[in-house]
DNA sequence: GTATAGTAACATACTATGTATGTGAAGCGA
DNA sequence: TCGCTTCACATACATAGTATGTTACTATAC
């Protein structure tokens, strides 16, 4: 799972200079690597070839490294995975309060949902990895302190955090559902043409059954879910549901 | 990813008639092995030892099988996985509509919620896989009859739809990790007292940093986040939010 | 019956992956 | 120089998925 441990750096810090400067080509190895290197590749193997794509020989190849000089620096993979998501949670900006509650939030929302779609492989992770990385501490700090002023009960203030951060865990992730299966390979090269064919297909089987009449409508109306438009009006629709909803709360 | 036929029988039917009668005993195989007995087995195990104890070995070895025979009922594994999120959402009794959308809306909510914390491997896999097979088609149906009455756009219907899915996959998704990293081995056998320990340690870490003092409050006043009661209500909440929200728009 | 074709299970083996384990070389303080 | 620490390397194993070829049942045709 994850050791809170993991995010202390590791016992030695090395001041990484490898790459650069030629040395002794075969002898051993050219200088100093560092954890924090490690998770850069690693997050960059993962934003190019998703979560399949990050596996230790992989990474020690981008860094011309026998992979088990990897595990010098990072205990195991379970580790690895906790940092790369914890060196993401650190690439959001600090935006500051407005004192606006509303217009925070929505901010906080569309920074998270920009931060999930630019990293779509964590989504492959997040179900069973511990949340308390400090990167991740430092956003519920800063979506803790925009309710400040309203001096909620703790219990109500995390409530209210946490129907909007799951709303948008999930919104995202239906999302990268829809955008991996709209351009998905679909086990053998499936051209937009027999794509479309395969859809009518199988909208025709729906419709003998006679049980589908709504979705078959749909089918029918020819919307088409995955546009990035749809996808961003409707993150949009269901984000101010959320804030509607928790308006009535805060009186 | 997934092929809209993964969800047709295969080829020949075979009614399957394994493991009681004996039979010659070592010649060739007991009988019939079929696709239907093979997903079957292979939720059971997902739902004991979670999404890493399905493969095909396993399986195998369960059924009194040699692994590769399960490759004539099933293409692949991937197959086999979205056979298995379809025969899950096959579990959804069909609730029929009261006409209070309401109330409709929850029930679809909270069995769903209770079909994803009976079955937490699902979270490792909704996120690159399609959501169109037979049983979740037959879901969307149903949730589209629930607002027949007010006679939408259909674009509103569903993101109507999608805001309260993609709340309660998100509210779940959160309850799972928080079950997970609650019971987490965590490596090595992590006592209750070792991880309130750690908890301790890390609270002190967070305090010295004097950047995170809203977060410390929370670990102060000692809310426990994991309970059932806790996570229940928390679920109720935010789905009240949603619900509040999504009533504004229907007036 | 016997021949033939399809159906279903088996056995072997290849590949990719995480990682345990032991070795060895560079740097540095004594 | 000695020896400790730091870090990279090489070998090797276990566990995945599955390609490939084979073998045995079974049902039909002759």
């Amino acid at each position: 799972m994850s050791n809170l441990d993991d995010f202390w750096p590791p016992s030695s810090v090395t001041t990484s200079r490898r790459g650069d400067s030629a040395q002794s080509e075969h002898s051993r190895r050219q200088k100093a690597l560092s954890r924090h290197e490690i998770v850069q590749v690693a997050v960059a193997l993962a934003d190019a070839g998703g979560a399949v794509a990050v596996n230790m020989r992989q990474i020690a190849k981008e860094l011309d490294v026998n992979p088990m000089s990897l595990y010098w620096h990072v205990a195991d993979k379970e580790q690895l995975l906790n940092l790369m998501l914890d060196a993401i949670e650190g690439e959001a900006e600090p935006l500051p309060n407005s004192g606006d509650w509303r217009a925070d939030f929505i901010n906080i929302a569309r920074q998270k949902r920009h931060l999930l779609l630019r990293h779509p492989w964590v989504a492959n992770f997040i179900s069973e990895r511990s949340p308390l990385s400090p990167n991740a501490l430092l956003q519920i700090e800063r979506s803790l302190t925009v309710l400040d002023r309203f001096r909620l009960e703790t219990r109500i203030t995390l409530q209210i955090l946490m129907a909007l951060d799951n709303y948008v865990t999930g919104s995202v992730l239906n999302e990268l559902r829809e955008i991996r299966v709209g351009q998905s390979p679909t086990g053998e090269g499936l051209t937009p043409a027999k794509f479309s064919a395969a859809m009518r297909d199988w909208k025709d089987r729906l419709n003998q059954s006679g049980i589908f009449n709504h979705v078959v409508q749909i089918f029918d109306e020819g919307i088409d879910p995955d546009s990035p438009e749809t996808r961003e009006s409707r993150f949009e629709f269901g984000l101010k549901c959320v804030l509607d909803g928790i308006a009535i709360q805060l009186h």
